[in-house]
DNA sequence: GGGCTTGTGTATCATTTGATACCGTCAGAA
DNA sequence: TTCTGACGGTATCAAATGATACACAAGCCC
């Protein structure tokens, strides 16, 4: 059974209390252990995740290539979960749980049902897919004409921020996963901004340098 | 002032009359001739076109290139101007008139409040942000994934079956503006495709080879 | 015809990215 | 300690893509 004050102390955005109680009737919180796969390309989806601890990352595979869609943080949910939960087509992104995390889980039939029920979910859906959808294309014109170089180097520097610090704890293989491209083309960029002073590399961390 | 009859006869999507009042009292429409733009890369939007007749090209430009988003059709409309609407954001994205076009012109502002009321309405926004993004995926994966022949290739099939003929009507330079890349490229592309027995090259014309 | 624009073919060269292979180092497990 | 797997550096070669330049042909306007 849900614990319902704990719960909407981690999920505020709704706040009508016919819909907190569906809420509670109609879903679970399942856990989910780092490196654990929620969604799995080609699944087909009756449900909707919703995190409420934790982290998860969407990206797509391809042979030996993987390339990051976006990260759930908590209280955001997965388009592919709602697109496929809408008209039944299959995932096309797999999702990975990066931290230990905390998930509530509501069947997809309620999320169309709610849509026009209540407001606050009702914003909550245009605001994910709004959202989901400029973070995509941004990424998509990204891909379309930056080098590797730029791409690498707006990561890390958008990582730089997300986490506060300069010194990015991160592999050159994920780091390659994240971009689309393979670990030796990443190790060799690195190299490069090295010698031209951007960053400092070390054992699984880099460090960039302000200036 | 609309002539409510032959709008409602292109536009089916919507069958509440109470809708279709609004829609007549509120919207406007525009003739945009071929070649005109009707939104412009940095643009705030205050409006939403839905299509009546016609072929929107949507697309982004970087210096002197451009790539494909999508195409809108009759009935359906713009994610740029949805998203923009709600959380006022300005476009990242042109969009020009292929042929002669008609085109509802509907306020901002109501969007989101008939998204409430209308059942039709609700489903009209949220296919569209789905379909857009699955088709903003798919874009996003083959940029990363495919190599420029394939995504080529891939595009005249799709010409193919869209305007239903082997022979299709398009310039190299065009071609490249596209698919993001450069006349000289496809040129080159083609040629080799050719001599691989997949097309054969007109001036301002190519012919798909079935096997 | 003469001049102009558009479309296409192609050569050359540079850069970027990818694929493969091999080696040394580091850290933790056994 | 030794073994092992993850991590990173680097060399070599191939392929894809981009940039530039030039030539020629088709179609159109005058």
């Amino acid at each position: 059974m849900i614990d319902s004050p704990d719960l909407f102390k981690k999920l505020t955005l709704f706040p009508e209390p016919e819909l907190r109680e569906q809420i509670v009737m109609q879903g679970r919180i399942i856990s989910a252990g780092q490196g654990d796969i929620i969604i799995r390309e080609g699944q087909f989806l009756d449900f909707m995740p919703i995190v409420l601890d934790g982290l998860i990352r969407v990206y797509q595979e391809k042979e030996d290539r993987e390339i990051l869609l976006y990260y759930v943080g908590p209280q955001e949910t997965c388009m592919m979960s709602l697109t496929s939960a809408y008209f039944d087509k299959e995932s096309t992104a797999n999702g990975m749980a990066m931290e230990n995390s905390e998930i509530l889980v509501l069947p997809a039939r309620f999320i169309s049902e709610w849509q026009l029920k209540f407001k606050s979910w009702n914003e909550f859906m245009i605001r994910t897919f709004s959202n989901r959808y400029n973070e995509l294309l941004g990424s998509f014109t990204d891909v379309a004409f930056k080098s590797v170089q730029v791409r690498l180097m707006d990561y890390l520097h958008e990582r730089s921020e997300r986490d506060n610090t300069e010194r990015i704890r991160i592999s050159h293989q994920t780091l390659a996963n994240e971009l689309g491209t393979t670990r030796v083309v990443v190790s060799r960029i690195l190299k490069q901004l090295e010698y031209e002073n951007e960053v400092r590399l070390y054992r699984g961390a880099i460090q960039l340098i302000t200036k």
